[in-house]
DNA sequence: CAAATAATTGCAACAATGTTGCTATTTTTG
DNA sequence: CAAAAATAGCAACATTGTTGCAATTATTTG
């Protein structure tokens, strides 16, 4: 029935108001959210702690996935089903728009295979392409 | 010369003590530094917002690139000489050891070529990989 | 279903990080 | 070396992130 409280459960996750509304959030939202778009977008009667430690343990069950940037703005977007507790599976390339400003998942993009030098050992790797998306490049 | 007003002149930045000092660290430093590393590096008595102006017209002049990470801290390293005022060629890919901790830019790891679907126009393309450097994996 | 237990929230206080305007100082220029 | 330009330092502030604890809410158990 209801998809939200399916996918708390599935991760052991206690379903409270807030939990809800920031899932809410991402599954209504296009594109990636930083956590000051949660805490506009949340209603106004939101502990930002509270969005902090959600984040958090979204991350941590594989919920969501963080999307690194050179500017300080850590966004945060929905994961796959493969991903789950404690790994992500997160293999394709994320993109910032620098016009309408969106981190896309651009989930059709897989990650390229990088060859390493002898003597490293890779664990995950991450891919932000900046440039201009889809839509606005039309 | 003198290596360091050298860079500082090319890029017709005027040569003062924070400056040479910060870019200083940078020469002498394997790896990339956050803001932080830079604070304690440089001496006890350097204003953190010289720091900020420093690192911000660094990265303008091409001198330093940022490496975005997925956990809030930025880094900056030296950029080789291709890079100069409002244009960066940092083609390379970057390894945050798990072990250690640094930030390496691996020069001899080009970014891949990765392939978009139509419509998209990338700018420039990041590769942060997470895992163990050479040094930590023997 | 209610009580007991466990988990989460909100608050307060704080720490760290980043920004801006302004004046004093330093650097560069002529 | 003096004038002009650029930069540093300071103060004040805004934003972002963290921690401990008491109160509330959710889950479990009988």
């Amino acid at each position: 029935m209801n998809n939200i409280q399916n996918i708390l459960r599935n991760n052991k996750l206690s379903v409270t108001e807030g939990r809800k509304k920031i899932l809410q959030l991402f599954l209504n939202t296009e594109g990636a959210l930083a956590h000051s778009d949660i805490e506009k977008g949340a209603g106004e009667n939101f502990d930002r702690v509270t969005i902090y430690r959600t984040l958090h343990s979204f991350v941590e069950k594989g919920i969501i996935h963080a999307i690194p940037s050179a500017d300080n703005s850590i966004k945060y977007a929905l994961c796959k089903d493969e991903c789950g507790e404690g790994h992500h599976h997160d293999h394709h390339v994320h993109l910032v728009c620098s016009v309408c400003q969106k981190t896309l998942c651009l989930d059709e993009v897989v990650v390229p295979i990088v060859n390493f030098p002898a003597g490293y050992c890779i664990k995950n790797i991450e891919v932000v392409a900046n440039g201009i998306c889809k839509q606005c490049n039309s």
